[in-house]
DNA sequence: TCTGGTATACCACTAAAGTGGTAGGCGGGC
DNA sequence: GCCCGCCTACCACTTTAGTGGTATACCAGA
């Protein structure tokens, strides 16, 4: 950039809405848009040109939605901070757009001297959160886990240990070395868990441990 | 309990803390401190005397820590909601303490009228969570985003998609039929991905792909 | 054109995982 | 006291998984 503001694209299918929020950000002196794009392509094509400091990434868009195009952005070596700026307080797509890589999660619904000072911070490389979400974020990182409980029930002691180490990806060896018996038996162990939790390998007995949060 | 305030038992090894604490929640005619505990085993005995509608639990303690305490009260089937009240802003203790089925997480630093409405909060089930730590727990879903990019990048298309069938639990023999290729390559192509994770086997790369959110 | 990476296939081999059955010791409940 | 569930152990056996090497074909970049 000629000068040192931080440069902005702004990925949104929605004209008025880009032109309010250029106009609100090029308030401040330190901020400039550099480009605007109305889908993923655009914003791709964009983001390659001119090589922002910053994208403002909507979800909702037509085609391709914000969240596939965050991971496409992130595919193409987009160095640029990608936050989110959408109406959606869903938690899905909020634990969706953390997990694909984006650097802010943005509610349209901001007061907009709030989303300047957010911007700001975002542009310098601080995450940035509306904080509305706090306690949808800590919901997501519970997430499962009271729900476990009726397949776990049947497990013994035990077995629940040995889950947790398949799930580290030990092997029956290394496991038998841990607790001092012999690979024999965690072979046992492993059997009838395979048998209890329905499952056919131990490679799916470290999926579901990993996604009950088991490890 | 004999009317219907809010019963409170405190966990915490810091007498002062605890009478300070006990003030502050009684000034509010809808709670009551109805028991105390210095340490984890007297918390559990308190706890299954009384059955309180919240337990607030701090996390430095001798012997047995917060988290295990968290633990151990679930394992007892304690049906009390269950709150974290400590100086640590640490990612660790907090994410653990979430995953560990905590209904809340305050900070020992709240000024005392915050802390009371988020008390009342908790003990109606609300899940309460100082808003400093909004940033922290974003964090923490992203976790490892893009520390394994590196990695991800050496890996050929056919590897990557040969991983995320790995981490819905297939075996090569299912992989094969389902890709149209033989039994054999789909081994060539597990080693090849082995090496280039610097895994040990199929078990550690769907743990890794499942927690990288692959499946 | 040559080189290098990718995808495929085959082979032989070793190692690990999973199955089936038997069995002893131990602790809790009827 | 007896039975039952749990943990342990051993055995033989089959199936999967993983290693090492060789080889063909395709495609793209130097």
């Amino acid at each position: 950039m000629q000068d040192n503001s931080a440069s902005i694209l702004l990925i949104d299918d929605h004209p008025l809405l880009r032109k309010g929020v250029k106009q609100l950000i090029e308030m401040n002196p330190n901020m400039q848009v550099v480009a605007e794009a109305c889908n993923a392509v655009e914003g791709i094509k964009q983001a390659q040109k001119y090589d922002p400091d910053l994208i403002l990434l909507d979800l909702n868009m037509p085609e391709i939605n914000g969240i596939e195009t965050l991971k496409m952005l992130r595919e193409e070596n987009v160095s640029s901070r990608i936050v989110v700026f959408t109406v959606s307080d869903n938690e899905e797509d909020v634990v969706a757009a953390l997990k694909a890589g984006a650097d802010g999660y943005l509610l349209k619904d901001m007061e907009p001297e709030d989303l300047l000072t957010s911007l700001e911070q975002a542009a310098t490389g601080t995450l940035v959160i509306s904080p509305r979400l706090t306690t949808l974020l800590a919901q997501a990182l519970q997430s499962n886990k009271r729900s476990d409980k009726i397949d776990m029930q049947t497990l013994t002691p035990r077995e629940k240990q040995i889950i947790r180490l398949i799930a580290n990806g030990m092997a029956n060896k290394v496991i038998a070395r841990k607790l001092n018996i012999t690979e024999g038996t965690v072979k046992v162990h492993v059997k009838h868990l395979l048998k209890k939790l329905r499952l056919r390998s131990r490679v799916e007995v470290a999926v579901w441990a990993v996604q009950e949060g088991l490890n």
